[in-house]
Formats: C-alpha cells, structure tokens, sequence
DNA sequence: CGCGAAACTTGATCCGTGTCAAGTGCTGAC
DNA sequence: GTCAGCACTTGACACGGATCAAGTTTCGCG
C-alpha cells in the first residue's frame, strides 16, 4: 500500500532543480543515486548552502511547517530520485502506525542533525569545520554502504565554504593543511581519507 | 479528547532540568509561563546552548529521532508546564488528522527553524548576531502578547555567547555599541528596545 | 543593611580568517 | 590538439573577535 503511493524511477539532469523555495510543497523527495545542494538565496542575492543531500536521504520536509518549501535543491550530478506525494501519504497516516514513527524519525532525525550541526559550526575553527564536513561525508556514505575512503566531491570549494560559513579561500588552505599533514589525497575533487581517525578528532573540536 | 492527554499545571523551580540527554523520551512538554534553557554538554564538558525555550513553546521534538532525549533542558526561572505523554498522544495520531498535522507543523518549523538560524549565524558577524538574537526573542515575545520592547532577559551574557558562537566580552560589547547608538537601553538583565528596525537590518545581515 | 561572590564591563594584545591579488591546473568545446 | 574559461591554490595584508586581565555593578544571603 506505502508501494503504491510511491513515485519511482523519476531523473534529474546536473543544475536542474527538483524544488525551489516558496512552491507548494506537493510532495517528499527521496534521492536514489546522484546528489544534490539544498540552498536559499537571502534578499542581497548571496547563497546561502543549507547542505547535500546523498543517495537514500529524503527532502522536502521543512515543508511540513507551512505546507510551502522553504529552500531550493537542485542536482549537483545526474539524479534518479523517488517521489512520495503528500496527497496519497496522508491517508496512509491513518492506517499504518509505522509509517507514521517512521515520519516522525525522519523529521526528528533531521531536526536533531541540524541542531547538533548548528552547535558543532559555532564552537569550531575552520580546519575543524571543514574536517567535520569530511568526515560527516564520509559516514554518510559509508551508511549507504558506498566507500568511506575514496570519493569525489559533486560540490564546488565555493559551495562547501558557503555550507560552512567559509570562503573558498579557507577552504582550500584546510584541505592543503590536512594534504601536507598525511591525512588526504586530494587531486581536484578526488578525495582519499587516509587518517579518518584525526579527520573525526579535529571534527567534533579535540583540536 | 486531546485535553485528556495533556497533564496541566505543572511547577518546575529555577535551575531544575525538564529533561536530559539519553533519557527515554516519554512527553512532550509545552512551556506556559517561565523560561528554559535548551543545551548540551561535550565530551570536554563545555556547554553549548541549542536555543531558550519561551511561553508557548514545544521541547522535546527532537526526541521522535531516536526515542530518547538528545538535549538538557533547564528551567531559567521557576516554570509551569504542559505534559503530553507519547503514549496517550500516539493512539490519538489515528484518530485526529488536525492534531497529526499540528504535530508535522510543529516538528517542520522547529526544523526550518533550526536550519535558518544556522544559516544565519554562520554569515553574519558577532554585533549582528547579538542583534538577531535580540530581535528573534522580541518577535517570539510578542507572539505570546508579550511586550517586544521591554523585556527582562533570564539567561546570562555567557549563555547567549554559548548560543550564538561567541564570548560572553564580544556579547557584552555588542551591547556596549547597541546602546551607545542609542538602539537600546540596557541596565543589567532589562533590556529596553528603542530601534527594532535597527536590530532587524543588523540581524539581518543588511550591515 | 552590608558583605562577598558572581555577573558583567572595559581595556590591551594576539591570532585566525576574510579580503584582495596573482598564479596554476582542470575541463570541455571547437 | 589547443584554447578559453572556470575552479582551485597560494601569498600578503588587515581586521574582527578571542584571550587575558583588571575593574565595576548587581544580587543573594546572613
């Protein structure tokens, strides 16, 4: 029945946007393989990079709050995605006790996550933010049994800065710092973690 | 039928926690009067503060992730309290499809929430910060038929340093400059807002 | 009412990161 | 294959906020 109110099988090509801030919120988004970047634009034009979705992961939920979406996510790679319309989901609200725990861990999951990034981004210098981002990254991919170790960045510096409240610059010397340290390859956006354990310690501010 | 779920007229006195990480979550809990401070601690036990809790404000939300608490909640001033059990809010998510949505609504703008203001302190710089925080209390105030412009703050400058990525001497001084500008009047804790729309263009990041 | 501790303010200095400016190296198009 | 344009790296410098260190005010408690 959860089968039926599913859309699947759905793409995106790269740049193209799958929701924008402000429309109607018609559906939930879950991201089979590909990636995306959830942004806003602020009145001054500037870009402000909330994060990345990953294969497995659902958007589309801050909708919930207004019955609008507040941000735009659009494909930073090719994206094959599943589409669960709020129409058919709410019924099934009714009917199933599960998928209404599972609803509520998701939204909690994501408020959580947030709460726990926000906290993380305040307390840590810039090589600690961008160690956390690597290594946030790298479980996440792991969870979806992709390699932990060796991957490519669909985002740009310019992107990873702006999700960070970085700029490009500081970016860019982080990464060179931890190339020299032993701790990355790093060739473009080519990424091998070869000390996930100092990637984790410099994350979560042991310094 | 809600009104049977809710326990009423609860006290909790000054510096009391409402709930800690790791405990089972098992109620929801809406502030009536008072105030709280939402917080955690790390591993080298440093307090880093996710929010304050104001009259007509749900804590607990992000408990749905993983059915237990994630956060210390604290009572700033003597608090008076709603309790909501998850188990007698569950069977009534069947039969209530308002209360279902009000319970997404909820967790959706707590998230939207979440996300904005991270966004938020991330670009902005420390005097825009402090004026943010000051503008988003007085408009949540104000939400509750409180007054925006005259207001007693019950958590200290270290607390609102810890929320905001600061130190309690850049709080201090960004007040310092606010009121030599003649935005505000401060003695103390009691706070006298003379130019909210400064405060707003500052916390918006409108320099 | 007065004492003492905690909260807060203010000042001086230093370090990290933003800013500005070249320079290098990918990548994709013709 | 080569060229153009964009993404990225690297360097020099300035400035905002952290840190350290006194002072001052506020407030709880005897």
């Amino acid at each position: 029945m959860l089968e039926a109110a599913v859309q699947r099988g759905r793409q995106l090509p790269t740049g193209v946007a799958l929701m924008r801030a402000g429309e109607p919120m018609t559906a939930l988004f879950v991201v089979r393989s590909g990636s995306a970047k959830r942004y806003s634009v602020t009145l001054q034009g500037c870009e402000q990079v909330h994060g990345f979705v990953l294969p497995g992961e659902a958007v589309g939920l801050e909708g919930f709050a207004s019955g609008r979406y507040t941000c735009e996510v659009s494909a930073l790679e090719p994206l094959s995605y599943c589409r669960v319309p709020i129409r058919r989901l709410e019924p099934l609200l009714e009917r199933l006790p599960g998928l209404r725990r599972e609803i509520l861990r998701l939204l909690g999951q994501a408020l959580e996550e947030s709460q726990r990034l926000r906290c993380e981004l305040a307390q840590i210098d810039a090589r600690g933010r961008v160690a956390h981002f690597l290594a946030d990254l790298s479980g996440r991919l792991a969870r979806r049994g992709l390699s932990p170790v060796e991957f490519r960045l669909s985002m740009s510096r310019a992107d990873i800065a702006r999700h960070l409240g970085l700029t490009l610059e500081t970016v860019s010397r982080a990464l060179g710092t931890f190339k020299r340290e032993g701790w990355l390859r790093v060739r473009a956006r080519d990424i091998s973690v070869l000390q996930p354990a100092a990637l984790v310690a410099l994350g979560s501010g042991l310094a």
